[in-house]
DNA sequence: TAAAAATACTCCATAGGTATTTTAT
DNA sequence: ATAAAATACCTATGGAGTATTTTTA
């Protein structure tokens, strides 16, 4: 499989369209058409719902989409780290989805970290549990705090913020390859 | 970029023998090197120190180690994902290396732990903050509570273990491939 | 001399392109 | 008619193999 190709997939998933994908990664349509097929064959399972047109990604699709950005997005840090682009010490935006009641116990995370990494910036948004799911799938947010009962997290990492109090909400950082966890 | 060539790499980077890692990967020696060299082209920068025979990583081999073993990882969680092995709830082995002094602590980390997921096993070692450092860039270990001023931990995640109390040693998460923070 | 890695070469799979067809809107 | 994706076909890159050479221990 190459990397590239997994790029291919993304942008397919994210644009829905053939066409603009291709374009999206400067290869003409054709070129991402097969490429894809070969992901499929590749895979041995379908990843896109076809009609005509592009319909869907198929639920072992949205598989593939996840991990696919997780591996690419591991690769940037690759080559950010290898043009020297990471400097030791955290910066950067850390952006952070929040659930109403528990933005009162945000600060208490914030306060440390910012104490310790001053150049880098937390951004807290007040979302809903199910936005947070979702903005974490999409890398819109980095991590988040919110229910574990309810609707169970897909592809995190959690931890309670304050271990000996259980009854508080419980954080979430985005998804890892973690192994046997 | 092929990952099955990713693999190669981790694999002459455990083995330091081009033949022995060729075996393990199942292809001959000269198409193992050929394909590290490809690596080297593409990435434009030397891997490999190389005398006449493996003599070691270099320092730009070492990020490339680093951040294939990520890649790979995801590639497996990714087959795991999609052979349905996830199941859902954390279950196997968390290892973590925790240095004597935070010993104490780690049982307020993991009571809470074990208590929401009483199928995942914990497995604690006394180690010392260097040992930490190695055991989780090979692997060994999967998180740990390790000091943060003596020596930079290098690609990881840190957080304070319990955010009001900042003299405690901090609890540092495998690294991840996070985006921008 | 033996072992390790590189080199030379061959073969074939396939990535990517252009041109065209098919099908649904 | 138009737009979207697939298909057919072509070329060239390069992945993987075998055989061989080079170099050092």
């Amino acid at each position: 499989m190459l990397i590239r190709h997994l790029k291919f997939f993304v942008m397919l998933a994210e644009e829905q369209h053939f066409g603009r994908a291709a374009e999206r990664c400067n290869v003409t349509q054709p070129t991402l058409s097969h490429a894809i097929r070969k992901l499929e064959d590749e895979l041995n399972l379908g990843l896109i719902v076809r009609g005509h047109r592009f319909l869907a990604l198929t639920p072992e699709g949205e598989k593939v989409l996840h991990w696919g950005r997780q591996i690419l997005a591991d690769y940037d840090s690759l080559h950010d780290d290898l043009t020297g682009r990471d400097s030791g010490g955290l910066t950067g935006r850390l952006r952070l989805g929040i659930i109403l009641a528990a933005m009162p116990a945000a600060s208490i995370l914030t306060e440390a970290f910012v104490a310790r990494d001053p150049r880098a910036e937390i951004e807290l948004r007040s979302m809903s549990s199910r936005s947070i799911q979702k903005g974490l799938d999409n890398f819109e947010i980095d991590g988040g705090m919110t229910y574990l009962d309810n609707e169970p997290l897909q592809h995190v990492r959690c931890f309670p913020p304050y271990p000996s109090i259980t009854s508080l909400p419980a954080a979430a950082a985005t998804s890892l390859p973690d192994g046997p966890a």
